[in-house]
DNA sequence: GGCGTTTGCCTAAACCTATTAGGTGAATGC
DNA sequence: GCATTCACCTAATAGGTTTAGGCAAACGCC
């Protein structure tokens, strides 16, 4: 019985492509089985189950992103530092529709707390020690830049942008410059 | 044999229910037979199938927000209409957060133009007449407002600003207070 | 190099969910 | 009063998930 090798990082890696491949939600043990030419109990050696799986996954995309964004901040401040973060959330959507989707998943509270998305926040507010911004306002400014790149990348692979003139990279583009005008002068409460 | 009454329209309003019960990934011909007390074969006289029961609480829940939507900024312009139309939002989604998941659901084009999703875009361009932009401006402005929108409530409802101080209520004006000056002064294209 | 232990994969079986085909009996319409 | 339609049924197939228990290859050890 020759045997397959797996482990739970192949399986976790072998899960992301396939859910670029076929979607998140298609990613289940079965599929997962067939394509390491196993059958399906003996994946569950490796992954306590269907959800451990996809968390895995999860895990690893988060990973993946955190990285690259590491990548593309190193050495930017300012509008080009927001751009960069902006555009590696954009392209690895493009890239990884499937691992996108997988790093929306709900994490519980302490599985999230020990995944890299701890990471994301630290790289989101390190950005913005390139504007002006006191520490309330910061935390606000963080969940406002969070929200418009998860909700505009979101919005963009669902279709919701799609084929209406201006083409999505015109308005991307103007929204980078009106989040840059944003910051650098954020207003004060309103009265 | 006493008929339990189904028609599409309570099949759909007792799966946007379910929904909110156990979260929309959960509804399942299966439980929904159950709650009418039916043999699960007895739904597909009225559905096509499972993502034709998806797609139809979709539509459900797209209407109930337009519908909302449309109420909230009746009489209303200006920042009040901004604030008007991302309380819906972000109120339907606390209340509602199965239907929210479902107002998700990525529609085939055509079902797409159909559904009550062209009435959201009329509605968020009507609030920028409010602002002075040009047009192609507003179309970037309608992007950006729905991604924040979009964005802020599914990483709010996902607990991703959770147990974190200042509080979200307070981050969600500034927002809004941030938005507003942003429109009132859009930035022309970087150079 | 044989020997026990661990490990990796298997078979088998129980249990969900989705979906189709082909009924039956109650309400409806001429 | 009969035909038709409609609402629901039984039965069967096909996949996905998960657990229990088994066997054989690989590993550690003397």
């Amino acid at each position: 019985m020759a045997r397959a090798g797996l482990t739970v990082e192949r399986l976790a890696r072998a899960g992301a492509e396939l859910a670029d491949e076929v979607g998140f939600d298609q990613v289940t043990v079965t599929a997962l089985a067939r394509r390491f030419d196993v059958k399906v109990a003996s994946l569950y050696s490796h992954v306590k189950n269907s959800q451990d799986l996809r968390t895995r996954i999860a895990l690893l995309a988060l990973r993946e992103l955190a990285d690259r964004a590491a990548d593309a901040l190193a050495g930017r401040a300012g509008k080009d530092a927001l751009a960069a973060l902006g555009g590696v959330y954009r392209d690895y959507a493009r890239e990884h529709p499937g691992r996108y989707e997988a790093a929306q998943l709900r994490l519980d509270p302490e599985t999230a707390a020990a995944s890299a998305g701890v990471r994301h926040a630290q790289m989101t507010r390190a950005i913005l020690r390139g504007y002006d911004l006191t520490e309330p306002d910061q935390t606000h400014a963080v969940r406002l830049l969070g929200s418009v790149f998860h909700g505009y990348v979101s919005l963009e692979m669902g279709g919701g942008f799609s084929h209406s003139a201006p083409d999505t990279q015109e308005t991307w583009t103007r929204i980078l410059d009106a989040l840059d005008a944003l910051l650098r002068n954020w207003p004060a409460p309103a009265p």
